[in-house]
DNA sequence: GATTTTGATGGTAGCGCTATCATTGTGTTG
DNA sequence: CAACACAATGATAGCGCTACCATCAAAATC
């Protein structure tokens, strides 16, 4: 296999012992118990369970297992005990660092608890979502967690039956399937509308890219305009929704005519790359045209001018989403189903 | 543990057969079989080698799958084959996208393959990286990727003795571990200080992360200006290298004078926001000050001046260093064990 | 001092799968 | 039609670990 196959344990750095019995060559459990001159099972207390090992043996086994340098099998430990200390999670993309943020407040603390997060990107499609939570469900995750709460009919019955905690993100539904943590984008979308007319703006337009939850947010933005009998210019953008995209959109209104009004990004990277096209054209922010994004990332505040936008804590997203899978599998209760970490609008000097 | 633990395989959904004999109540392997009335290595056969199996066996096997819904666990099977098709991967930040673009190749390649990527965040520390690889071994990955090329002592011992495929990337050395896949920084630091002093520049500054790779460039850089008797202003960011702290360090670096030169940044990031600084202050680029960025990050085409800046293939990097852990696990030879994808530089108008 | 409790350890029996070798039946060859 | 090759399937024996129940000695209780 490797370059490097011929070398057995014990060589290489010097320091280790030849202990191994097995025939693949590696350090088991039952290798340090024997050196030990304790039984497996106490070894693996060791391990698991420190204090229900005496001080002195355990004291013993921990230099069994640094002088033979140990490392345990997690197959062998996870089907034994159908624990896989093992927490997947399925994310439209990684690239975005709107939900990388979220991932890493949710694995570092589930890290903390002794697990580790295997990652899977699935692009906003269904049905990758669908082969990824299958292909995921082989590795025995102890919990699950998804973005978004729409998934294919398959997707949901295969997570039911695998009974494994699920946790929802980013946005709300009534009937999760275990849990939902996020927040209303029907709500921002209103919101956000109702703030700009507030602020008297009645030319608006709209760049947005077409996922789920843009699209929610997209039409509750322009069914609160058409209310006030405001109707929106809509420049559609699909996802990713990157710098380049948002320029683009913002050059189609731009070249029909759009002027003096604002637009609503459905994400700040969206918004930042129409500000570019704006002062490509030599026209003013906010004066020629006011600009509102989404996400409030943290580039949002620094921005020349300053970008006014949505903002939510996806940091609490993660680390509720972590908190309500590790109390499932402890078997604590969890106090709410739904979770709604609500969102406000930060007004900055774009609008 | 879950507040669906009493639904049983066979509730919920209709469809599914009550088939498990097993105390656990997932269907196994042998329900499987049982049901198709064939050996349970037959069905081990029908999934991982269909062509050894009779088209007609095969079908009623996969009739039983489907049916069942069983779901293979590969805990066990990877206990049993040494084979977890797990393959680890140990980047410094999931939120920075250069990486991201990377591991998604590297990903999605090893994917078509069979293997999933088990993905760890060291967030540029050593003594991080060490223990994620520590605990990432306890799951017998078939390969590890790891950015960079500077592990701790540990670290490597660790790596070594696992007898486990690794390609380092990002960075180039001679003596890999294994396999290494990157490029140049040195070469980096001083064709950007070449390129620049070409342009006639001679008022030079450089706002610079601190991690391994951005600190090579920096001392190339700084080397080779100082062979042809330029003195850089040097303004220094720590990782992670963003808009913010990118405006922060241009600032610095106005506040001390800084007029009339150019400024090389140790990310495009950093670039973005000191775009911002500048523009903010009522000066122009490259007027007042030209901006030289590193990464090439999909939105410095498009920015607006557009960013001059370093090129290199980052999602070639994650390509080969998918096939060349392919090829290490297949026993196939490698052709190379350090492999140059090479840089070079974008000349936009920031410059 | 007899009994119960507690703490530390061990024996046994799997977890669900696959490697290995063995067996059977079918086609192929001279 | 014997001799062989090959395709399809099966029996056995683990992989390395932990759950479960048992054991035994020392401490605590009355």
């Amino acid at each position: 296999m490797a370059r490097r196959k011929n070398e057995s344990t014990s060589t290489g750095h010097g320091k280790r012992e030849v202990v191994s019995s097995r025939a693949t060559g590696s350090v088991t459990l039952d290798d340090v118990a024997r050196l030990v001159g304790v039984s497996p099972i106490t070894v693996s207390r060791a391990l698991n369970y420190p204090d229900k090992v005496a001080p002195k043996t355990l004291d013993k086994i921990n230099q069994a297992i640094a002088r033979t340098g140990y490392v345990p099998n997690l197959l062998a430990g996870g089907l034994a005990s159908k624990k896989s200390r093992l927490i997947a999670a399925i994310v439209p993309s990684m690239a975005n660092s709107v939900y990388a943020e979220t991932v890493r407040l949710f694995s570092d603390t589930l890290r903390e608890a002794g697990y580790q997060v295997l990652l899977g990107e699935s692009g906003h499609h269904d049905s990758q979502e669908e082969s990824l939570v299958s292909a995921v469900l082989s590795r025995r995750p102890d919990g699950i967690y998804l973005t978004g709460v729409n998934h294919s009919l398959n997707c949901r019955r295969v997570l039911l039956s695998a009974n494994v905690p699920v946790v929802e993100t980013w946005d709300l539904t009534p009937t999760p399937l275990d849990i939902v943590i996020g927040f209303s984008h029907d709500k921002v979308g209103a919101a956000v509308a109702n703030y700009l007319l507030g602020k008297g703006y009645t030319k608006i337009g709209i760049v947005s890219g077409d996922d789920h939850r843009a699209t929610i947010r997209k039409q509750a933005f322009l069914d609160t305009l058409a209310a006030h009998g405001v109707k929106a210019d809509v420049a559609l953008a699909i996802p990713p929704t990157t710098f380049q995209l948002g320029r683009q959109g913002m050059a189609e209104l731009l070249d029909r005519g759009f002027r003096d009004g604002v637009v609503f990004f459905s994400s700040d990277t969206l918004a930042q790359g129409a500000l570019a096209e704006i002062q490509s054209r030599g026209l003013s922010v906010p004066g020629d045209i006011a600009l509102m994004g989404f996400g409030d990332q943290p580039y949002a505040a620094h921005m020349y001018p300053a970008l006014s936008t949505v903002k939510f804590d996806r940091r609490m997203i993660g680390l509720k989403a972590a908190q309500a899978l590790l109390a499932r599998i402890n078997g604590e209760s969890v106090p709410d189903d739904v979770v709604d970490v609500g969102f406000s609008i930060v007004e900055r000097e774009t609008t």
